[in-house]
RNA sequence: GCGGAAGUAGCUCAAUUGGUAGAGCGAUAGCCUUCCAAGCUAUAGGUUGCGGGUUCGAUCCUCGUCUUCCGCUCCA
């Protein structure tokens, strides 16, 4: 990262925060690291943000529709997910060097090793005894295995090695408040298993018919080991994905359209289209055949801001598994090869999963810009604006009486009264008229309207465009409907 | 986790080789009415990150600790 983009960076973080975007969780108690809390003008653009994307996928889709679920799951499910064995990775550190590596790493390049000599056996015989030994969970065992096999570190050259550690990326609690007989749960670290365990449910209850999907947003919880970059990287996030449910065969050319359309749906934010980049994934996660990432462009580097994965039919199939509960659908459509229905498969799966404090932190970079302008006098001026699409935006109009006195307050706060039940106003009487409008522009707000006392002889206001600046007189009886056609 | 840097008002920063903290902006209230932040007045706001030590006295010296940022590592 360039020092320009880096103080950049560190614009966007501190005016989030001096603006009530977002604050440091705890920030009293120095923090908490890698929680945030969203202030008044950050959740109203997270919550902007979810709703368009909700209404995006549910609304303007006819075949998906939306779930709940809780963030607390049978523990069974994660099981089932791959979670359990994929999350949880033995760490051990090399005293001398300071060096962590995981287990299972350095067995694998000791099996390699003994290969290259031509040790067949050998290796084989020690990725067993390894596999074995991870599955049982003996960490003392693994130490031993790795102190017989003489593995050093590769930075120290020494055999110094810490106790091994189990760092799990998922979070764990008890379920029961009676210590000792307690259940332990994790909290969901993707909402998507949420979506699989009510497949049959949701197909059953809203009659859906495959090709359908299912949309959820909520908080999911992941132990990251180092977690930076503002809320680009949180142990607590939200999600909001969506499940299509497909015939199999089909994966490729629904892997296409959701691939297409979800970009479509950054564009329509009217974020440039040279921001963003597709980036497929090479190594693919255990549950899919094909991934992708739509990245942009951050201050910091392009990043992965939502993923496309076929996921086959991996999850429903380990939930049938699991739970010996027939996760199938029966299509009726006639098959034109066989002249008879497709009777009964398991789904396959294209999932979207689009992280909505990442996407809070892309529509964050794209609108901050400190601009420098020229006044008529000649001298130089600066603004510091959130060019936020209208939207969703925090506030859409805010209403401004020139004076706080000879009646125009009274004219603003009916216009209020009136644009208030139709999208988020904010009305404001104190200082200098061109101070209001910067404060309107650090927080994105679109429109300004001015009552000033040519309103009361013919009931024209001024509305102020906060990109361009400009402004117009326009009848105080449209000011509605102008803003309207802007969201 | 390791290394480096930094912590003073909401923000940006002061405080003479150690003498018990100030300014601008911002905020709030009032005045003034002027369509692009910077007219006037007043008020609030700090155990100088936290805890020891040295000293008559610590924002300053010292030790520990916490937090943040940068790099490495880790993760994906």
């Amino acid at each position: 990262m360039s020092t320009q983009q880096e103080n950049k960076f560190q614009a966007i973080i501190s005016h989030a925060k001096e603006y009530g975007f977002v604050f440091p969780s705890s920030e009293i108690y120095d923090g908490l690291s890698a929680v945030y809390d969203y202030g008044p003008n950050g959740c109203e653009l997270k919550k902007n943000l979810r709703d368009y994307w909700w209404k995006s996928m549910t609304q303007l889709h006819e075949n998906i529709v939306g779930v709940d679920a809780a963030i607390f799951m049978h523990p069974t499910t994660w099981k089932a997910s791959g979670h359990v064995d994929n999350f949880s990775d033995p760490m051990i550190d090399n005293k001398d060097s300071q060096k962590r590596y995981r287990v299972d790493h350095l067995l694998e390049a000791r099996a390699d090793a003994l290969r290259e000599k031509g040790a067949e056996k050998e290796a084989d015989a020690l990725i067993a005894e390894m596999d074995r030994l991870l599955a049982a969970e003996d960490f003392a065992a693994l130490k031993q295995l790795i102190a017989d096999q003489q593995i050093v570190c590769a930075i120290s050259g020494t055999g110094n090695w810490t106790d091994i550690r189990q760092f799990n990326l998922m979070f764990s609690t008890q379920l029961g408040s009676v210590a000792g007989e307690a259940d332990t749960i994790y909290l969901r670290p993707e909402t998507a298993q949420g979506i699989f365990v009510n497949f049959l449910n949701v197909q059953k209850t809203a009659r859906m018919k495959i090709p359908f999907g299912i949309a959820q947003t909520g908080k999911a919880f992941r132990n990251e080991i180092v977690a930076r970059q503002f809320i680009f990287r949180m142990r607590e996030f939200e999600q909001m994905e969506m499940q299509f449910f497909i015939r199999p065969g089909t994966q490729k050319e629904w892997y296409n359209y959701w691939k297409e359309t979800r970009l479509q749906w950054h564009l329509s934010l009217g974020i440039p289209a040279e921001k963003y980049r597709y980036h497929d994934h090479v190594k693919l996660a255990h549950y899919a055949d094909a991934a992708l990432d739509i990245e942009y462009e951050f201050p910091f580097g392009f990043k992965e801001v939502e993923g496309i994965h076929s996921r086959t039919d991996f999850d429903l199939k380990n939930h049938q598994e699991y739970s010996k509960k027939k996760q199938q659908y029966f299509d009726n459509d006639i098959d034109e090869a066989t002249g008879k229905p497709y009777g009964n498969y398991i789904p396959y799966v294209i999932e979207t999963s689009i992280g909505l404090d990442r996407m809070f932190l892309l529509i964050l970079s794209q609108s901050y810009e400190e601009e420098t302008l020229t006044k008529e006098d000649g001298t130089a001026d600066s603004r510091v604006v959130m060019r936020i699409p209208a939207k969703i935006a925090p506030n859409k109009l805010a209403i401004l009486p020139l004076v706080k006195k000879d009646g125009l307050p009274e004219i603003a706060r009916e216009l209020m009264n009136e644009c208030k039940q139709h999208f988020k106003c904010f009305y404001e009487e104190k200082d200098a008229i061109g101070k209001r409008y910067r404060r309107q522009d650090a927080i994105g707000t679109p429109f300004c309207v001015t009552i000033d006392h040519q309103t009361k002889e013919d009931s024209t206001v001024t509305i102020r465009h906060r990109d361009s600046m400009l402004q117009e007189r326009i009848p105080i009886s449209k000011v509605k409907e102008i803003v309207q056609a802007a969201l």
